[in-house]
DNA sequence: CGGAATCCTTGTAGATACTG
DNA sequence: CAGTATCTACAAGGATTCCG
């Protein structure tokens, strides 16, 4: 990787900078974000989340929830009683990310049926297989 | 199933019903973001972006633009020139995103400090190998 | 220059079964 | 109940090459 800006104003994030990467990252998990929305609400167990999420597996809860923790989004709290019960919350920044991941939410709404009508339109244009064989 | 895999979800993927989710379909993609913080300067080549984005190959960036056009979240305008010059431009959807998207950023600039020490804090308690000697 | 087609290596995730 | 472990798959993404 040329780290040199090539005359170009490299508007962009120098790799090692980038923020939006390292959230990206964060987020890109197909589950994290369902996740931290699911646990807004306050502590939540972990078969709790399983119905909650809804689509998730076991093995992916799990994995999830273990980068969450270790990131520092949520604690993880075992109550020493006879059936098992672990609960999850956020933390505090998580809790923040949350907020702003609403307003994704609500550019999503505001724009859901801008979005499908252009994919629409892209479809129709670009129709994929219009030669039949 | 389809024959091959041509990469990226080209296809729609059953969006649900929750636009959250239909937003991380969008923003998942591992460049999506970068393109659009990339682009939100004003019109920029290909090339440019190519090297803006810094660490995308030719061909995600060729894709992912492709699905960005398709959503209308990017307009590309060629210029029939003889070296082709192809632009490629936010539209208003898009950048209203990427305004969005600033709170990430200024999220994950807030709590980058606390994460990795999460992480450092949480790697040190969970030492892989700690076997006795 | 911008992009399409091809090939190949991974990461991400599903299903299942087993434990404390 | 709350996990682990293993095996498998598919699709994302990288690298390369060819073409208008």
């Amino acid at each position: 990787m040329s780290q040199r800006n090539t005359g170009v104003t490299s508007q962009v994030v120098n790799a090692e900078a980038c923020p939006v990467k390292e959230v990206l990252d964060r987020v890109t998990g197909k589950w994290s974000v369902q996740i931290i929305v699911a646990a807004a609400h306050g502590p939540i167990r972990f078969t709790e989340l399983e119905r909650g999420v809804e689509g998730i597996s076991r093995r992916m809860l799990t994995l999830t929830l273990r980068n969450l923790e270790r990131d520092g989004l949520v604690t993880r709290t075992v109550h020493p009683t006879v059936p098992p019960k672990v609960e999850y919350e956020l933390t505090e920044p998580a809790r923040e990310l949350h907020c702003t991941l609403l307003s994704l939410t609500e550019w999503a709404e505001r724009n859901r049926v801008y979005i499908a009508e252009s994919r629409a339109s892209y479809d129709d244009e670009h129709r994929p297989e219009l030669v039949d064989v």
